[in-house]
DNA sequence: CATTGATTTCAGAAATTTCTGAAATTCAAG
DNA sequence: CTTGAATTTCAGAAATTTCTGAAATCAATG
């Protein structure tokens, strides 16, 4: 391995937390070496940084890019692909859990709900399927949220991440603007009455 | 494998979602046993029903006790230990994200900490660094607001998650009460300076 | 349409992880 | 203490995953 220190440590770290995310090591190597890279690299670059053979790199990229994490560049005069991370991080966590939902949730709820079809001919069935019925309604509520929140602006969404807990304050707020008689909640967005002074002060 | 059909799916649909989860497919399937089961389960139960070897479900379930998942029960005059999951599921989920936050999040925190205090010895490492504090910051607040989710009561948690976009409307109310000068701010009841993270993007 | 260089595929080697059965350990009760 | 049921440990077997180098494929260029 053939990187200044900082980087390498970093490298290092990253393909032992792939691996327990179920993301092999050379991929997880090879895809912090391409997030800290100032520029491009093509796939002979990442066989010298790392030291895997070039077939080893080539099936890692292409992991990369079904998993939609890495972007492809050309420079001029050069067929080579060059390889990057999107600048914006965000955009990286976005693509991370859209993709992890798709190979693992929505294959699970699909289960789910095939499952709770059934009709159960025993006890022991009958609370199975109770259980998978809470883990589905559980599971579609998060899955729900987190497309409400896919949806939102990066501003809006760093926003509402920064508030944190205090959005526990809005909701309180909410619930006395709900028990004024004769209005609708605010929260749920059903008409709301553009009077600021009600709830506050 | 001796199971009625409905269990058995689920069980073994976990074994393969654990093996993506880098969770070994005995485990998973010990879980998701002892998930949908009525009852507590011991060793031996679980042998049986699933066809490993007395070893394997032993080392499982103390794989699962070191990631808290399972708890244990006595039965009078039985020595034997029985085990089961939680009843309640959102349990399950704070216990899930919060071992996981602390074998991965925790660690990588720590790294990316200590490599922003290294000295940067050229532009590569420089561009480096910049990009793992971005990664830091963005890591920092997700696992801040977090902790604020974490600390909620599950009642208030299931009406925010449920609320999903909705929560939007607030904001932009929030935001026109916030923009009435010399105010405080009816949703924090704090004073309003600016949103403190402005994010990592 | 042949050449050249880049990339991918693939069969087997290497490494790692998982699993087993036998032996060792633990611990409550006699 | 001894006994015996329950559990754990552990060394090696089995299975799976990862990695490699050689050969095949592809695609742009003259």
């Amino acid at each position: 391995m053939n990187l200044p220190p900082l980087i390498q440590t970093f490298v290092l770290h990253f393909g032992e937390m792939g691996s327990r995310w179920g993301i092999n090591r050379t991929v997880g190597q090879i895809y912090a070496l391409l997030f800290v890279s100032a520029e491009p690299l093509c796939a002979d670059q990442i066989v010298e940084k790392l030291g895997f053979s070039r077939s080893n790199v080539s099936i890692g990229l292409k992991e990369l890019q079904a998993w939609n994490l890495v972007q492809l560049k050309h420079l001029p005069d050069d067929r080579r692909d060059y390889f990057t991370t999107p600048d914006d991080l965000w955009q990286i966590v976005r693509t991370l859990v859209e993709e992890r939902k798709k190979r693992e949730i929505d294959p699970t709820l699909s289960l789910l709900r095939e499952t709770l079809l059934a009709e159960p001919m025993s006890d022991e069935e009958r609370h199975a399927q109770a259980r998978m019925r809470e883990m589905h309604d559980l599971i579609e509520l998060l899955t729900r949220w987190y497309g409400d929140m896919q949806r939102l602006e990066t501003d809006r969404l760093v926003q509402l991440l920064s508030l944190g807990a205090r959005v526990q304050k809005i909701l309180e707020m909410k619930d006395r603007l709900t028990l004024l008689p004769g209005r609708k909640s605010a929260a749920t967005g059903e008409e709301v009455p553009d009077d600021r002074q009600s709830g506050a002060s």
